[in-house]
DNA sequence: AGCATTGTATAGTAAACAGTGCACATCATA
DNA sequence: TATGATGTGCACTGTTTACTATACAATGCT
């Protein structure tokens, strides 16, 4: 609900030109070529970087990596491998989980976790 | 735990052969050539086929496409949609998932599905 | 024997992906 | 005016992806 889904390059510009780095700069320290930065800023390529990269970007910005992997539309790597381990009931949770709001989706994290501490019985 | 991930090609072909096509005939069926199909089946392929392609062979063989497109290691669309809807909160819910038995997981889910249905206040 | 039907190995390919290089316009500063 | 730094448009490129074409061996049927 409400979840303006800023697209990535805007954010990614914001967050740049907040910690002060150039273009070029910040191309060099994440290893690309500033063409392609200005692109991907603008939004003028088909789909952001790769993993990787966004999560190279993330960390040299101090953002969450994975939401900026979430966010650029790419899939963390594990979590194709998590779903994979639970081939039907990870999608049906995750559909489920579709219309939660934050909170109510961090609480059944938070009681999934207690599941799992209090005892990996069997 | 015991989770043994039977390949992907080795469940499909079990799944053809049962239904009593061809290799040639189901080929066609799913549009794909033999040859593709054939090294699908032996896993001489580096990744299988794509979602859409998955999703088709599972109905014509009664298959749940869903568990199939993640026995093959690919992400059914919509999923990669939710996760980017929460990019901080799925991706956490998910690692919390990871050691959880299906059965837990399914318990889970029906909670969920309450919450939604119990009415959206707020 | 002849022919069809089965699956398979090897090689190749069109399109998409994830970028790069270079030239260029704009603005600031000296 | 010159020099430097900023970001950007356009063309291009190496690599990966998701397959296909061709030819072939093995088995079955008549």
């Amino acid at each position: 609900m409400g979840n303006q889904v800023k697209p990535f390059g805007v954010l990614l510009r914001q967050r740049r030109l907040k910690s002060g780095y150039s273009l070029r700069k910040f191309a060099q320290l994440a290893d690309v070529s500033p063409t392609y930065l200005s692109q991907v800023e603008q939004g003028k390529v088909e789909r952001p970087p790769t993993a990787e990269r966004v999560r190279k970007m993330a960390e040299l910005l101090d953002q969450n990596p994975d939401q900026w992997i979430a966010l650029a539309g790419r899939m963390p790597e594990d979590l194709r491998d998590i779903i994979k381990s639970e081939p039907e009931a990870m999608p049906a949770l995750l559909r489920a989980a579709k219309g939660l709001s934050a909170e109510e989706l961090r609480k059944f994290t938070k009681r999934m976790e207690n599941k799992r501490d209090e005892g990996g019985k069997k």
